[in-house]
DNA sequence: ATGAAAGCGCTAACAA
DNA sequence: TTGTTAGCGCTTTCAT
């Protein structure tokens, strides 16, 4: 009983064919003709029926969104993005969380995409092989920050980040700190400790913890670790485990600012949520979900792989490192 | 090029509409004819194509899942465990994000809707008028924390939620409590309020604050006007609130809890992000995604309007109030 | 510029 | 139990 475009076509005295021509081809259509199927498609409250559409042209509107976690406050942030840009051309989203399952990932992605125009795939985890597999699929796929199997992509500049993040630290005075590393064989990780290896200032010794899982827990636990190697500062995979690693740092009476130094990764809602407010690296979260859409859509004739810039945003978790730290070989000064 | 029924038919030797009942309805059909269909399709790697069965059916498989916003981590948290519930029943799920315009939303469902066999509508400050116009739509809708129009609802007891904080409070000795409302309109605001009046124990002030922003900064306003009114414990309308309240009141030297106690609602992932942890209202997010996922999928007879329980999970942000305002008649004391 | 007709891939009567 | 047939609502040649 809903209205079809027939009835549409009826209605303005006109053919389906025509009907349908006035509606996505406005410009092959008489305008008075175009007019009358406007207007009669108003009147009626005439919806078109997508699922016929998506049989007749092959294409459904839909895009599919595949994350780890939506809970997790980045993959959020990345999905309110997608989804707002992708409304704005036009495409509904379908959202996929694996759970952080990597194989579940490679699933979610043969069974939504077949249903999709495109997949944008948040799988920081996947193996080569997988990923590989997922490439050969009918569907466009659009890697988001990772890169892999020659796909397109779009990802932020951990390797900066991670430098910005070592030169501020060495600009503080710490000679000595700890990185918390992601879990394992995330690909960000891989790229944080390239940037770790590269770009670490002559006299910054960073001491490799790791591999921890990306959320409060792992910071919590790693806070310890951090603690023991003597680090004065520690650098988080991102802003949940940085928080969790000022919270274990406060229930060992440890002070920070004032005795260790902490800076969180990708300045996501939670960064501002503490006291002290997290110095950490801005990842454009939105920009990156935005991104993503558009090169999806429509991609250019070279395979992307966009590089986001990064920005260390210091507010309180950061300051100078203590004076008898300093100099680490000169402890008892 | 993908393969179709057809092909499968053809190599299995039987009509397509064979193999169609073959796969959808497989006891309906002869156990060797079904064996030899799903041969086919298993070595042809066939996919059906849900556009034309949506088409046929006049089902799409579709969810459509409408938020005010998806990095507000009660709404992360009900998207992630409706995804997943819909997923285990076949379904894929569409997800829309409102940011926070109830105009947008009824939008958003007719829209969507038309496109899914069902939507959840998670619409806290929707007018009753839109809610009576998403309900007269053809497709099922199931309002999540929120009641109206006569639909089909869950939502959470929000009402025993503040009965049981404010027993809390009475008998850690509060007697002048600052309840930190939600955004004009919100649904569960209002039932709050309702609890605020009629469950506080004898003896125990409430001061109404508010409107204010569901989120951080909304929590930062309304610290001050708290302490101005002379509270010794702060309500808040969820967890991100109590976090803004939390930061206020330490940037202005205010002890939690010593001097003061907060308490949030949901428990979210947030609530224990901080120290002290939060002492909050537990909601049931998960259970929610799956209760409105598992009514809106096999509707009872009768209209359901289920109500979750809570619970008070007491943490480190409340504590006995001050001794000298715990009589705040006799302040000098 | 418009209409007629075919067909997208699948399902569901209805027959056999 | 299986095959035949028609059709879901839309788009798109191909004519006119």
């Amino acid at each position: 009983m809903p209205v079809t475009l027939r009835d549409v076509a009826v209605a303005a005295g006109v053919s389906p064919a025509t009907a349908s021509r006035a509606l996505s081809a406005p410009d092959v259509v008489a305008p008075e003709t175009r007019e009358a199927v406007l207007r009669a498609a108003q009147a009626l409250g005439y919806r078109p029926n997508r699922a016929a559409r998506a049989l007749s042209t092959g294409r459904s509107g839909h895009l599919c969104l595949v994350v780890p976690d939506l809970g997790n406050p980045f993959f959020a942030a990345v999905a309110k993005a997608v989804q707002s840009r992708a409304r704005a051309a036009g495409y509904a989203v379908m959202i996929a969380d694996s759970e952080e399952d990597p194989r579940l990932e490679a699933d979610l992605v043969a069974q939504l995409g077949a249903q999709a125009d495109g997949v944008l795939l948040c799988s920081p985890r996947m193996s080569a092989a997988a990923l590989a597999a997922v490439a050969a699929g009918p569907t466009p796929v659009l890697l988001v920050n990772r890169e892999g199997a020659d796909l397109p992509s779009v990802v932020i500049d951990d390797r900066d980040g991670i430098r910005q993040t070592l030169r501020h630290l060495h600009a503080l005075g710490h000679r000595r700190v700890a990185h918390v590393g992601g879990p394992d064989g995330s690909w960000s990780d891989a790229r944080r400790r390239e940037g770790l290896a590269d770009t670490s200032p002559a006299g910054l010794e960073v001491v490799e913890l790791g591999p921890h899982a990306p959320v409060f827990s792992g910071g919590v636990a790693a806070a310890d670790l951090a603690l023991a190697a003597g680090a004065t500062a520690v650098v988080a995979h991102n802003d949940l485990v940085a928080l969790g690693v000022l919270d274990r740092l406060r229930a060992r009476g440890v002070r920070v600012p004032e005795d260790v130094s902490v800076v969180g990764f990708d300045d996501g809602p939670v960064a501002t949520l503490v006291t002290p407010p997290l110095t950490t690296v801005a990842a454009p979260l939105a920009l990156l979900g935005r991104t993503a859409v558009d090169l999806l859509l429509d991609p250019p004739d070279v395979t992307p792989h966009v590089v986001l810039p990064v920005e260390l945003v210091v507010r309180g978790s950061s300051a100078q490192a203590p004076a008898d730290a300093a100099a680490p070989t000169a402890p008892g000064t």
